[in-house]
DNA sequence: ATATTTACTGACTATTAGTCAGTTGTTGTG
DNA sequence: CACAACAACTGACTAATAGTCAGTAAATAT
């Protein structure tokens, strides 16, 4: 009996119309302006129906986030995997996150709300432990190219694998997280254009990690 | 005639005591949990009072974030005054950085919000002013050091002095940022204790800045 | 004594997240 | 087919709360 398997698929496929609908408004006008109407309008339901598929506002933009590192995690394997050596899918996925931030603007503002939120949420645990699956997932993504690259000798470093990943995570984050926010509110003291500055940052890190002997001349 | 002058000390003090109040209902219930009456209660005042000292429940929040800056601001200044040489008031003011982080987490976490939430921000652009005021002056300050230390020659590097405060700044901003991420949601998975996480990356960074002929043997 | 300015009040309004009793349509059963 | 059982959906309603504003009180100036 197929029935049960097709309810199953036109759920799924509802929850992502409800999340089309929502990253549209939720686009448009920002979180804060936009209305769960607004989205039950786009989404041409009623707003009860938006509630059996999410359990709040904010749940629903966590949809949003999880799209977005979806998004994220892609590119990084995509980026990843045009390179055979550890330190260059290493800066593959560096780029690849840069990139990203560029080009999905909207998802990676989700991403930075969660991240400067998550710290007020007294709320719903379910939501918390789902948005810091997220993370993890990309960690460990992170940790297992660094080990390649140690494996195959093109990254030399004292740090434990573990540490390294979440310490390199952390500082690209940072930097980026930087350059949006110079990029969005520019400033004329600021006397160069802030996308040479993730140039910068990643010639600043490749000193550290990279092993001179066995990397490709480029 | 002094009575003007009074009169600016007293809606100074009353702006301050508005603030006292929000901090303490605030960090006890969180932002989002927190209402206005709440906070009015908490002043022993209206409402209404509230509203002519700050235009929204958000610019009053701004108002502890710039508190909190302040605040960090002279840990950073009193760090960096313990020492001598540029390199050693770098790290000094880094580790000031976690300090604060770990000192006041409830400053910290309002800086963590608004740096995640100012994207979000379509609304008074005055305001946004004023957050910006804020972190260009840290960064300046920031940047006077990392200029001390080129100049006493206890710092070397290729980059312009400007740029290389900026990536410093959101390097070390991601990598505590991360670490707070952790303390507060400990995981199993993580073997290491995250406040090494910390020590790490100072010793990490040290290697790029530092000239080894000039530093002090510790 | 009286007018004017300043600080404050709190009842009120508007907005909107979230709910729930009821409707509609689909599937399974005798 | 008739009818029961179930699932998906609806939208009017409630509760909570940010923000307002006409009115009061108290200090200051004339």
């Amino acid at each position: 009996m197929g029935v049960q398997e097709r309810r199953e698929r036109e759920k799924e496929q509802r929850r992502n119309d409800i999340l089309d609908a929502a990253e549209q408004v939720f686009f448009e006008k920002g979180l804060s302006l936009s209305t769960m109407d607004d989205v039950a309008e786009a989404a041409e339901l009623s707003k009860g129906t938006l509630y059996l598929y999410f359990n709040s506002k904010q749940e629903l933009y966590l949809g949003i986030h999880q799209r977005g590192f979806a998004k994220m995690h892609e590119m990084f394997t995509t980026a990843a995997g045009m390179h055979k050596q550890g330190v260059d899918k290493i800066r593959a996925i560096g780029n690849a996150y840069y990139e990203f931030s560029k080009k999905y603007p909207d998802y990676y503002k989700a991403i930075m709300y969660f991240e400067g939120s998550v710290l007020d949420f007294t709320s719903d645990s379910e939501m918390i432990e789902l948005y810091h699956r997220d993370g993890k997932q990309v960690m460990q993504f992170v940790q297992n190219v660094l080990s390649e690259g140690i494996d195959d000798g093109t990254i030399v470093t004292d740090f434990q694998v573990e540490r390294l990943a979440f310490i390199l995570w952390g500082q690209i984050s940072g930097v980026i997280q930087i350059i949006s926010k110079i990029s969005q509110h520019p400033d004329k003291q600021i006397q160069f254009n802030p996308f040479d500055l993730f140039d910068d940052y990643m010639q600043f890190m490749g000193k550290l990690l990279i092993n001179p002997g066995k990397e490709d001349k480029s």
